[in-house]
DNA sequence: AGTAGTTGTTCCTTATTGTGTAACCGCTTT
DNA sequence: AAAGCGGTTACACAATAAGGAACAACTACT
């Protein structure tokens, strides 16, 4: 651990807890350093653009160059390639397909699943666009839509009854989504395919937005309820996983 | 400049640069330095979650402290905050997208953007810094430089043709100017993307200084100038009323 | 108005601290 | 099996960052 890096460091952690700024006086006292030191620290870190000083003067805060940063860190948290040992974990100890799934306007995209050899081979296609309404990647997405995103896609899109279980009447539809927002799960009771169920829970992003879903699935024999309050755990346990890689904190 | 602390974040920047992640060895040479110092300077960094090790081990990319910094960054820039909801206004009503920007020294930023489900998806990032002679939002606060700031502008920053409308010659980017300057908007003619054209406003603040614009974009074919003099009323009501938050007092 | 007490900033000498050399470990390749 | 590639650790030396003191600019209080 190099000193002056560290205290360095130890600066911008001071500067996070305080977004009205510190003066040099006030870095130094906290880092128990003279003055000067202080700001030869400061100096370096404002060069690079990480901090800055405000016009006012004596005060310094944090800079814009976070923000450039924390971009690129974004772009390259490649949810697919993060999540895939996870949904391996998942897969292996349940013996069941995962999936993972990412929202794109009114319906979702299948944007990665694993297989156990033994697992029955369920008919999935990565890539794969499917409707919202009914499956339960789509209602664990769907849960946490605001009203004016939810209004939206109601009034944009018709609900085509796949099978008996289908949920076609609004009202219905919204009982189900306020039902899974509240228990953190979604259940496909046979909605799109007959003989198809699954179980599915929201991940959530750093901006504690929910664009992606995680879910297990199997025939309606494998997948009773009892076997979904059985995987219940292991599958929310892994999308906190899957969360908080994408930088969602708490 | 502490050498130690400045080779720290050399680090970080070329982590930025290379997404996919940089071993020690390429991280020693391309600073010049030995491989163990390279390897100090990284383990304080990765202390402070500044940069992390992928688990395939020999590949170093950037953390995810950068977000919960720039959160912090983004909170004490309040006018986020404050046009946010104003930028919503004009992205519902005009079915575009919208982007507030700041001004960065010879930069502009992009600290907000609001996109609507049905607007085409252009490629555009918060934190991201584009030039300012060749933008509508750039061009919407260069406008309003004084003679010195502008020669400094000038003498400063060299102009690369990104395309065929791209501003090269200095006196033609001054007519530009004084000609925002009167009407108030700048339009962006696919001077930095072909196919991409926007129109831009400066934004005042209490001290009548311009540091930020907000703007509307589109494609070339949703943003002809029908489109454009069709949008400008609101745009300019939307900047006036974001001005007025900021204490501009007129 | 003058002075005492802030602040941030600069200079310089010293020894603390960061540096490079070299050896080591774990892995893949030949 | 050994050579080559990565990352990691240990150590002696001297380059470099640290601290003290002095400075300038500013505010507040007498």
């Amino acid at each position: 651990m190099i000193q002056s890096v560290d205290r360095s460091l130890k600066i911008l952690e001071y500067l996070k807890e305080h977004p009205k700024g510190l003066g040099i006086t006030e870095i130094a006292n906290r880092l128990g350093v003279a003055k000067s030191t202080a700001h030869r620290l400061v100096m370096t870190l404002e060069e690079h653009g990480y901090i800055k000083q405000m016009q006012e003067k004596s005060v310094y805060r944090l800079g814009l160059k976070f923000l450039e940063m924390s971009n690129i860190v974004v772009d390259q948290l490649n949810i697919v390639e993060l999540a895939h040992p996870i949904m391996e974990k998942i897969s292996n100890q349940t013996d069941k397909i995962s999936h993972l799934v990412m929202l794109d306007d009114s319906h979702v995209i299948y944007i990665d699943k694993v297989e156990t050899p033994s697992a029955v081979r369920i008919y999935s296609q990565l890539g794969k666009r499917a409707p919202i309404y009914c499956t339960g990647v789509g209602k664990a997405i769907a849960a946490y839509f605001d009203e004016a995103q939810l209004t939206r896609y109601l009034s944009e899109n018709s609900f085509h009854k796949f099978t008996k279980n289908t949920y076609t009447e609004e009202k219905e539809f919204r009982h189900e989504l306020e039902r899974i927002n509240r228990n953190g799960y979604s259940i496909d009771n046979e909605e799109h395919e007959e003989g198809i169920r699954c179980v599915a829970v929201p991940i959530f992003d750093h901006l504690n937005s929910v664009n992606y879903s995680v879910s297990i699935t199997g025939t309606s024999v494998q997948m009773t309820d009892q076997h979904i309050q059985e995987y219940l755990p292991l599958l929310k346990k892994s999308a906190t996983e899957i969360s908080s890689l994408l930088g969602f904190a708490q």
